[in-house]
DNA sequence: AATTAAAATGAATTATTATTCATTATTCTA
DNA sequence: TAGAATAATGAATAATAATTCATTTTAATT
């Protein structure tokens, strides 16, 4: 096994067991047991814990803030990366359901530990909207009597509750361009009929 | 002191420590110290801690539904119950920050006792979104095109989000109105500039 | 192949807290 | 008001699970 392999598959199966049973009913020895190791080979690696769901903040969340904002460079119309964005967002969640699950559940949490991580790093997420959402009221392309901090929330909140309403209705297959398609729609048109 | 006062005491006791520390942070003993009764005396009144967490949801949850549906039987127009949920919904949420917290949170684990109940309970706070949006469309005031449940996870999300965006700014002061109306512009009318 | 170094193990320890229950206080009843 | 019944107490118990560390295994070096 590679060097560095091993820690992966922690960060992994934490990700999975964390994500299933909530943070405080996994146990470290069931993390072990789902990635092949003893217990203590993963103090080897984590300090304690909590370091473990840190690293995971910290590495995976950046990952994905990154990947954001990569594509979204290459658009230059707001309306455009504000369908980017849903687009990619909301696939992201639909392919790591685990971590999706986890940071709904753990970041959420008043943790002192988590806290600190969340008002710092969870706000890169609400900056990516808020920073498109401002450009398109200064281009006059969107509305601009709409405080864009709202609305960034908003945008993210309602992203995040739809991808649980797919988590928690496994029996019904839903097509995810059409949801994306629809969010975009509702965030762009609303909800009204135009009268045409 | 009242028969009853004691079980109500521990309850918004529990309601403040949970939503203070989380629910496996919460130790008993605190939310006994700050009911003001002995430990012992928890368990005279509940089976054990999770149990005090489920009375919440079951007791405390059904006030916030029945008081919405209550008010939104006085309207028939599908635009003014969104406008109502809107503003009771958030109104709620900011006189109730503790139990918000806690729902935001807690209500989001894994857990087996809790998901029974998020899956019966939560539906149906989501069922009065979907109620009016589908009368909406079935006026022909709102668009047909839009799945009612993905607007109602939409809308239930975005609310939730824009609320803990006041909740963790405890330096700025919010004007609760202008959100509300902010919101339902959202919803309502989308972000896109009218071209008038 | 022998020696040293690094990595991994998992049983034992430790710390934490939910829960119990023998005892005490309070309230009710006749 | 005495005696029974009910409610409350909180120190002791029990259960759980994170963390440690003496020992073993594997890898690297000569």
């Amino acid at each position: 096994m590679k060097i560095g392999d091993k820690r992966e598959k922690i960060i992994h199966s934490a990700i999975y067991i964390f994500a299933e049973k909530g943070f405080h009913e996994a146990k470290i020895s069931e993390i072990a047991e789902n990635a092949g190791v003893a217990d203590g080979t993963i103090y080897l690696y984590f300090k304690n814990k909590t370091d473990i769901l840190l690293a995971i903040f910290e590495e995976e969340v950046a990952k994905i803030i990154t990947k954001i904002n990569q594509r979204l460079i290459t658009a230059d119309d707001p309306l455009e990366k504000l369908r980017i964005f849903v687009k990619l967002y909301f696939n992201m969640l639909m392919n790591n359901k685990d971590l999706a699950l986890l940071l709904q559940t753990e970041l959420r949490r008043g943790n002192e530990y988590i806290k600190e991580y969340y008002e710092h790093k969870f706000s890169e997420y609400l900056k990516i909207i808020f920073d498109f959402i401002t450009e398109g009221q200064n281009k006059k392309i969107f509305r601009e009597d709409l405080n864009p901090d709202f609305v960034a929330s908003a945008i993210y909140g309602a992203i995040d509750e739809v991808s649980r309403l797919v988590f928690f209705s496994p029996d019904k297959k839903y097509n995810f361009n059409l949801i994306i398609d629809q969010l975009n729609d509702l965030f762009i048109k609303g909800l009204v009929k135009k009268s045409d």
